[in-house]
DNA sequence: GTCAGTGCAAACTTTTTGCAACTAC
DNA sequence: GTAGTTGCAAAAAGTTTGCACTGAC
């Protein structure tokens, strides 16, 4: 797989820049993430981890504290937890999240976040965006309705 | 003040809607919301009811639960915790977010949101919309250029 | 009078931290 | 060898919950 050989060299870069130790565990984590589609939080990558290359929690989250800062994965904050995503070679999208269920969907798009990017922003220098559209999705409309019934 | 009062005829209209009671603690919630600026969080909340009309933490959570499911306060989770504010009469902009020292910049920002909104999102009710634009801000370059010399 | 709402504290959940053991360099 | 990292468990921080009391209707 080129990607995770591209994101690794990339993770590479970054801690030797920063004067981190290149651990297996930080490896693991970040060939995890990448092995995985969609979102993910730190519950789900710790035990999608039991199997193979067991890893604490500490570690994760320490792991991930890095990936964030080197602009590998991106950090969301939906609800109770935080929830992150791979933000190499992931197309540009925004996030549809439901006021009900709490649901998230991701929608494709690449114009408004070229717009985004063109726009000045003076003293500010952009890492990344995220755009969110809060609502009611479409099964919990219809639930809704018929409730008031 | 107009606002406070169309926010609270509003909050009204919702409480009988859903046959919630309306109670002091309610009100004195909204009230103080709407006599501060900008973002605010819970904590800040209930330090500044303090001294006028104290309501416990507990209640706090609780109507700010309403408050953000009638549309008058939108709800942020940048951090650990989470931030809210105001959602009506609160014109359209955007957040930038410093990645290093987690400072907050709200900018105001028509054109896009208009974009979005003209959007159609197939079954999807849109209520409100946050745009996050993460990245370093002025100060924190400055202090990293230092760093590294 | 009734039951939704409140205050309080305890419980819960997610994340952070302290520390001894370990290991990348 | 030595400091940065790890794992574990304890602690912290924010939020939710259980329960008795109160007050809006």
């Amino acid at each position: 797989m080129k990607i995770k050989e591209s994101v690794k060299q990339e993770f590479v870069k970054y801690l030797e820049a920063n004067n981190h130790r290149k651990t297996p565990e930080r490896f693991a984590v970040l060939d995890q993430i990448y092995s995985m589609s969609g979102h993910f939080d730190i519950e789900m990558l710790h035990s999608a981890m039991q199997d193979q290359f067991r890893v604490s929690l500490a570690t994760i989250y320490n792991t991930l504290e890095l990936l964030v800062d080197s602009q590998l994965v991106v950090r969301h904050k939906f609800g109770v937890y935080a929830q992150y995503e791979k933000a190499f070679n992931n197309s540009n999208h925004y996030h549809m999240i439901c006021n009900v269920c709490g649901e998230m969907q991701e929608v494709k798009e690449e114009l408004l976040f070229s717009i985004i990017k063109n726009r000045k922003l003076k003293k500010f220098t952009p890492s990344h965006y995220a755009l969110y559209i809060y609502g009611t999705c479409g099964k919990c409309k219809t639930v809704s309705k018929k409730r008031k019934k």
